[in-house]
DNA sequence: CGCAATTCAATTGCGCACAACTCAATGGCG
DNA sequence: CGCCATTGAGTTGTGCGCAATTGAATTGCG
């Protein structure tokens, strides 16, 4: 079943310990830089995200963004409404079906494209990794969400 | 001074986007398993890791749990009063430093141990990857963070 | 066609993360 | 000794993440 059934279950408690601080502690060290990196532009991170697809695409429904991200419309809904009120996307009711709600940059969320050029970059080299490093720790998430994803833990122990 | 010099901003903002997409993704993804593993623990992920804490160090001040977890006051005080109300532990203010809480696990709090001790099994399994794997994760992980640590990001592009 | 099930966005409620602040206790320094 | 900077918890306010629910529009099926 587990590669881990050989070891104790004390071993298991400190190799879980280690690698749950660690991933909190690199998702609040990323976070923590780019709060810094994305203050001037106004943005928070989820908000940077949700422009960043929306740089690509142009505009998309609630709904794709929301797969995009992985985020419901419980979270998506009032940070949507927090970048229209900054000015910075428009959201419509679409016409061929009245259920779904289009969002898409203004011209000011088109030119913060420009001013948030910088922000990879510099955001890379805070990682003090090289790129090859950086694609295999990519790699690694990846297989783990998907492995995490696809689990379907059981509730009750 | 950074190993990215010559790619085009483009190439980065791919990158980047990839990056970031992933860490959110897989911390997410995380806090999903270990919400269901959790649960009839009656933890929230952040409140097993305050727990992991004390179980290992028997008890703490409200400064030193912060220390290992990275967290301040703002996030503990409220997660530990509801810690308390819900019977896992005890704050009482120091003899010595009145300023100080120190905060210990009742007999509850330390049972809850026992039935804790599948979860970092069941949680490794659910990640797909052996424990090498998971190794060479927590390693980047760690880098990453004391690079990102270390980075004294200047606030204004 | 008409009704039930599904889909999409929004809302509510709870907990966490962080910044900014308050307040009391402590320690250092003249 | 007395004053002031520092330290440790706590509080407030904002925003995110998720579960559960609501309500309207759409789809599907008899």
């Amino acid at each position: 079943m587990t590669t881990h059934s050989g070891m104790a279950d004390e071993e298991l408690l400190r190799l879980d310990r280690q690698i749950c601080f660690s991933l909190n502690a690199a998702s609040r060290a990323f976070g923590g830089v780019y709060r810094v990196l994305l203050r001037d532009l106004g943005l928070t991170y989820p908000q940077y995200l949700v422009m960043l697809v929306l740089w690509e695409e142009g505009e998309l429904p609630v709904k794709r963004i929301g797969e995009r991200l992985r985020l419901d419309s419980g979270t998506l809904s009032p940070l949507l409404k927090r970048l229209e009120a900054a000015g910075l996307v428009r959201r419509e009711r679409s016409a061929e079906d009245e259920r779904s709600v289009t969002v898409r940059p203004t011209p000011e969320g088109s030119a913060l494209r420009e001013r948030a050029g910088q922000v990879p970059r510099r955001l890379l080299a805070a990682t003090g990794l090289p790129v090859e490093d950086l694609a295999a720790l990519r790699g690694l998430l990846d297989r783990v969400t998907a492995a995490l994803d696809a689990a379907e833990v059981e509730p009750a122990p």
